[in-house]
DNA sequence: TTGAAAGCGCTAACAC
DNA sequence: GTGTTAGCGCTTTCAA
């Protein structure tokens, strides 16, 4: 096999830090600081080193300068799995955000969703390399073992998507969110209102389904309605699962009917809609429909929904980390997560009453 | 502040090389061969070292491993964006496979779906960083200058979901992908086919547009059916977008209206299937649809489809990759993307011919 | 503002 | 099979 190495007059990828001193003719030390910008280095040699470096190719060996500052540059990002629009959203709003301020972001999938289980390696192998910097970990809930292990190492930890102990977190006010979903049909003057809820096996969302449903309850006694056990189902925060319990809802006799469905996802919703049009119902006409999350198939399906910015709620928890990370950035200034009622067309007043 | 370190008895995270053998009584070369597995050490040797490596929490410094030895045990995967049911079966399979083998990946998004472009930071600064040992590009065309860049790091480089020149690429073959699905329109009877293509803006994907119309139209011809341009539409693989594509094409009058649609992503044809709804027309009676993909949503939708499981296309480009990366990996024996006719409720025979 | 030099923690020749 | 040792390429005192 040829060396091809020989053959190409550029070598960029193994230029280091001491051929571009050589060329600036200074020493190291002063190509590390004006590269990195730590350190005094006067406007005239910085000039010099940085147009150096520039021709010659050189960029940084990220495992030297690793080795010598303790820095990585690097967030782990862990999710439970990633077929979930959740997930992917948060996901990229963290990365864009890492990114901009010059952060890798390596994945940790713990396959929690039936591929896999990596968990326990995750934990044990793969973030213990000090490999990052930081750790964002989205709609987890983690043992005190595995903290344990996050704090020895005496990183940075933020949560996005309910609290774990001991451990920032960014979380939707889900009661809150769950009630303003509620009141919004209550206010088209809705009583029979059925709840479609997240179900056991959603738990890896921090029992987001029982505090939503406690909104869902709150925002109906408040109006002096009698919650209904019969119109509380669950599902598994799919289409396909919201289709099959608003199918189970929608089948009771009229007068038991719900008139309005609230899902605690805009994919459930989506399913109740599909639901009551091979039903023969008219959405909002005999059912009204409202979700939370703002999917991205929510515009299409006029689903009226709550929305809660993923992609937000993921570059604020980037955000958070940088500020203590890097000098320069300042902590979010607002760290409440906004939800937002969006009105489309799956509801509205009531038929009957 | 507190410094925290000092009060835990366990200092996991700095426990290095030399403790384990100091503890073990052994050199730090010896610990080194018997923990990488490089290099002979006696069976006892190593089941004492592992013993108090174990008990010590020693987990290799990344950074210094790599400094020394030039082995990262990361992986870049590269994808256009994250907001896609393809890209995120394929990265979820190829970090599978990684992980499973000691491998970090690191994602790298150059966000061309309009929320940003880090093209150009990622392949000039990102990537050079010597972080990777190897980069997948999911349904990526490089530009030669991209290409250049990676040759230069040395850096095996495998693409997913298309040709790109010069490099080793898994890709379904799209042409008779599409024969396929067309050929099954065909043998039920149908000869006003419809196709929903790719548009411009989905040139991300390789021209996979333009073959996948080819493969229909080869299909077309062979059975002597002459393809008609007033049935070929193009939308942007989104489900309103097939939605809107489905309508135009269901608009025109009996006779010359299709009697089946081939959409070439699923979400594309599961929007055809909603538009016929909503032009009171039954599938797969009065039109057959047929996609591609197997979509999550597919089966729920009874979409007949042409699967092409990305995950396991995400696993071959990482096993591909391992196999040039670590001695004991053999190259993937079977590298042709298989792809199979999933034949449910949406395609029958013409009602009229 | 700049340079010299001591590491950072590990791996891989090489010698035994 | 194991130990010695010279780096890997950078950052960061410390001195000038």
């Amino acid at each position: 096999m040829i060396d091809l190495r020989n053959l190409h007059s550029e070598r960029e990828a193994s230029v280091n830090i001491a051929e571009v001193a050589r060329v600036t003719g200074v020493s190291t030390a002063t190509v590390s600081r004006a590269l990195s910008g730590r350190g005094s280095v006067s406007p005239t040699t910085r000039e010099k080193v940085l147009t150096a470096a520039s021709e010659l190719g050189y960029v940084v060996s990220q495992a030297a300068s690793t080795l010598a500052s303790g820095r990585n540059r690097n967030v782990g990002i862990v999710v439970p799995f990633l077929e979930k629009w959740f997930f992917v959203e948060v996901l990229a709003g963290a990365q864009e955000r890492l990114n901009r301020a010059g952060y890798d972001v390596t994945l940790y999938n713990l396959n929690l969703d039936g591929h896999g289980d990596e968990r326990r390696e995750v934990f044990e192998n793969f973030l213990l390399r000090r490999r990052v910097d930081a750790v964002i970990a989205v709609s987890l809930e983690l043992t005190d073992g595995e903290i344990a292990r996050l704090h020895a190492l005496d990183k940075p930890l933020v949560g996005v998507g309910g609290p774990i102990t001991g451990v920032r977190t960014l979380a939707l006010d889900d009661v809150r969110a769950a009630r303003l979903a509620t009141e919004h049909l209550l206010g088209l003057g809705h009583t029979r209102i059925a709840h479609i809820g997240g179900d056991d096996a959603s738990d890896v969302d921090f029992h987001l389904p029982t505090k939503r449903r406690q909104g869902y309850e709150e925002a109906l006694r408040a109006a002096r309605v009698t919650p209904d056990p019969a119109l509380l189902t669950t599902a598994d925060f799919t289409l396909p699962g919201g289709y099959q319990a608003a199918k189970q809802l929608l089948g009771a006799p009229v007068g038991q009917r719900p008139t309005a469905i609230f899902a605690t996802s805009d994919e459930m919703a989506i399913g109740a809609i599909l639901a009551a049009r091979d039903l023969g119902l008219v959405v909002p006409r005999d059912l009204s429909v409202i979700g939370v999350d703002d999917h991205d198939l929510a515009s299409f399906f006029g689903l009226t929904t709550i929305a809660q910015s993923p992609r937000h709620q993921g570059a604020l928890a980037a955000e958070s980390l940088l500020a203590e990370l890097e000098p320069d950035v300042h902590p979010p200034i607002d760290t409440v997560l906004p939800f937002e009622l969006i009105v489309r067309d799956s509801t509205s007043r009531p038929l009957v009453d």
